[in-house]
DNA sequence: TCGTTATTCAACCTTTTGGTTGAAGATGCG
DNA sequence: CGCATCTTCAACCAAAAGGTTGAATAACGA
């Protein structure tokens, strides 16, 4: 039921995958609208996805033509308790990961840039 | 000065350096002492180190020919923050952590046993 | 049924990762 | 000095990761 910290971890590591579940945060989506605003393949954002619902980070479910993802926040539980115990931090900081997401965001920006 | 979430949660993605982690949580070791448990070359052991210096999660001062590695538990701040945005979960539980911990062992456990 | 839209599959390519081995550098000891 | 110890370097290898393109599959709309 819930995944191996190894691949979980390993789905983070990648901005792209990190991008595409800070969407979900917003909303859920279907396929083709995650994968609008990467310069990159329909079919390379449907692999992502597929780390990521191997994952258990998202959850994806057809309807129709559209498949729908949706973010599984449950599953970061693991991981965050394991870090955690490395260090106590301060209480979650809601500003400080606006902070980390626009930095990310403006990371990216550069590589963005080459689509229309 | 703070490592990229991408090589940190690439540095997390792999089982032989979270026992790393895990064993530098106790105390600071140094570099053969961190390979003893380890079912592989010391080179390999090298390699492992040199990620999670790299992630900023290690530090590493060479003090006579013995290098020694020491935890650097405020590496993990940014992605905890980053994760623990996506969900509210229950304050840090350490008997969690323990369980963890000894699940991953009891996994690693098979590779381990062929080593003396 | 036909065309369009949504998504994945299959094959391929390049780069990275995680491991090996053997030699090379440093450092401490007698 | 000469030797043993600690650690990394260099070259190599196989497998995995992240991307591409083109074809296949599935579902809807007329």
């Amino acid at each position: 039921m819930t995944a191996s910290l190894d691949s979980i971890f390993a789905a983070l590591a990648d901005p792209t995958r990190r991008a595409i579940l800070a969407m979900l945060l917003e909303d859920d989506m279907a396929v083709t609208d995650v994968a609008e605003p990467f310069a990159m393949s329909l079919a390379a954002i449907s692999k992502h996805l597929g780390v990521l619902e191997r994952a258990n980070l998202i959850a994806q479910e057809k309807r129709g033509r559209l498949k729908w993802c949706k973010l599984e926040p449950a599953a970061l539980k693991a991981p965050s308790v394991w870090m955690q115990s490395f260090g106590q931090f301060d209480p979650v900081n809601l500003d400080d990961f606006e902070r980390f997401l626009a930095a990310e965001i403006k990371l990216r920006s550069s590589d963005a840039a080459q689509e229309s």
